[in-house]
RNA sequence: AUUCCCAUCGUCUAGAGGCCUAGGACGACACCCUCUCAAGGUGUAGACACGGGUUCGACUCCCGUUGGGAAUGCCA
């Protein structure tokens, strides 16, 4: 049997990173088992689905790269297969129309909760359809077995037993004639071949009744996984609250796709003492029975030193493309200036974020302006002019400007002055990013380049000139 | 209210009855390195929710308690 997965969000909003699991899980079980992987949108909610949250889950599906070999399937489009299906059940009595109203719905439950009771339909219309008018208005449910327990095996919970005495008649068609979401999710993965249902938690309780309803369908059960939710920081259930929810926020927020990815196959599930897995690897070694069955709250601290470690172990170049990306957003003209992967390379170390690189790296594509106060205030002795000075005249007739030549340049000054490097190389680090923070003084010149490293220079020994 | 699910350092996890004096990672702290900031290196603190069983032996199995979560929709 070859496995066949897939990934159904409802379009209601944007693939937050609970959905982003999920969805990778299910990925990986079916690449783990040279399988196939169908992605199905669940729009029978006419009223909150959107075509913009379709847009965007497809496009944060695309920037995980994680690629469907099926779909996108949508259920509107397969409303004809659905009451086609409840008709057939209505013929033979697997499923009946229900005359009653909101109020009376509304009463009973009320009624039933105040007896300590848990609230479900009471079958009032199972034998009572014939006495009501052609017209009268109905929607349609699904006759539920009285007797027995339904069991399955979770790969993630183990097993799993209700009984039916527990479960009600649930509505399969509305008054309005769409499906609703039980019944269609059960159709589609029978019509679609799922083998394994691989979702989120706050399916466990459906699973039941969608198996009692597979069963009247005459469809084989196939296998479940629920995958436990994911919490903010702060242990309490994820929000907007949280800050970042959405994929597309942390891209937009300077995250890789191979740091999320691997952040979130590590969260609810571990492999030895393995943190860092390629791609190929999680394929390889991902198993879905390991797949942690408590919730885990999302550590964004853990997310930025994964960043940071793909910021510094991915190809420059790749990673300078997604940095483009950064410096467009954030207005930085990068026509004029060293190669963008130079600059990745000088800040990789430094930069835990995209974003935050791009703003660091400013100075290597624009004109200094103002000096960080606080640096100059710390830095700028008495007897800076001189360092800038020597600085400047031994640098101007440095043959190659190069980060070694240059780091010569320094040594020397310190050694003529009789003082630390930190002396020399702090000034001139102010000099020329107007900045007190920058990767090493030697490599920020060369990739600054010369003319623009010799006038900013300057420059700052005259504004030193000024104030005193 | 009922049913179902869950429970190892602050966080993510390893753990498949003896390998556990409970391992790793992030974070925290300290030291080393050092032209700044980082990165890197070394080290320190830090957890089996509680109570009963089962067993020669329980983090691991069973039962309860407590605490969390979910479902009980003509939402998905």
């Amino acid at each position: 049997m070859t496995v066949k997965t897939r990934f159904a969000p409802s379009p209601t909003g944007f693939l937050h990173v609970g959905g982003a699991r999920t969805a990778l899980y299910s990925w990986l079980y079916a690449r783990h088992h040279s399988g196939t992987f169908v992605l199905r949108i669940e729009d029978t909610d006419l009223e909150r689905s959107t075509q913009p949250a379709i847009d965007a889950i497809i496009e944060s599906m695309k920037w995980l790269g994680l690629t469907w070999d099926e779909g996108p399937y949508y259920q509107t489009k397969r409303f004809d297969r659905y009451n086609q299906l409840i008709d057939e059940m209505l013929a033979d009595g697997r499923a009946y129309k229900c005359y009653c109203t909101q109020e009376r719905l509304e009463k009973m439950r009320e009624e039933q909760m105040k007896r300590g009771e848990k609230p479900r339909y009471d079958g009032h219309c199972r034998c009572c359809s014939s006495h009501h008018e052609p017209d009268e208005p109905y929607c349609v449910r699904f006759r539920n077995p009285d007797d027995g327990v339904v069991r399955f095996h979770d790969h993630i919970r183990g097993d799993v037993e209700i009984a039916n005495s527990e479960l009600d008649d649930l509505v399969i068609r509305r008054t309005d004639g769409s499906p609703t979401y039980n019944f269609c999710v059960v159709v589609d993965d029978y019509d679609m071949g799922i083998t394994h249902v691989i979702r989120g938690e706050d399916h466990v309780n459906n699973t039941p009744r969608q198996i009692n309803i597979y069963k009247a369908l005459g469809a084989k059960v196939p296998e479940f996984a629920h995958v436990s939710m994911i919490l903010g920081d702060d242990g309490a259930k994820l929000s907007k609250r949280h800050g970042a929810v959405s994929v597309m926020q942390y891209r937009d927020d300077g995250y890789l796709p191979e740091a999320l990815i691997n952040y979130l196959v590590r969260l609810g599930w571990g492999c030895g003492d393995q943190e860092i897995f390629s791609l190929d690897e999680m394929i390889e070694k991902f198993s879905i029975d390991h797949v942690s069955k408590s919730a885990s709250a999302f550590d964004t601290n853990k997310l930025k030193w994964m960043n940071r470690h793909y910021i510094m172990t991915l190809d420059p170049k790749y990673v300078a493309g997604h940095l483009e990306w950064h410096m467009k957003d954030q207005g930085i003209d990068t026509s004029n200036g060293p190669e963008l992967s130079e600059v990745v390379k000088a800040l990789a170390e430094r930069s835990e974020t995209l974003k935050d690189m791009a703003s660091q790296s400013r100075y290597f594509y624009e004109d200094v302006t103002d000096y960080d106060p606080a640096a100059v205030k710390k830095w700028f002795k008495a007897n800076t002019g001189e360092v800038l000075s020597r600085c400047l005249e031994k640098l101007e007739s440095v043959a190659e400007w190069k980060a070694e030549n240059l780091h010569h340049v320094v040594e020397e000054v310190a050694a003529e002055m009789e003082i630390g490097m930190g002396k020399v190389g702090m000034p001139l680090r102010i000099a020329v990013t107007g900045r007190g923070v920058s990767p090493g003084i030697d490599v920020t010149m060369e990739l600054i380049g010369r003319d623009r490293c010799l006038a900013r220079i300057a420059d700052a020994r005259s504004r030193l000139a000024d104030r005193t």
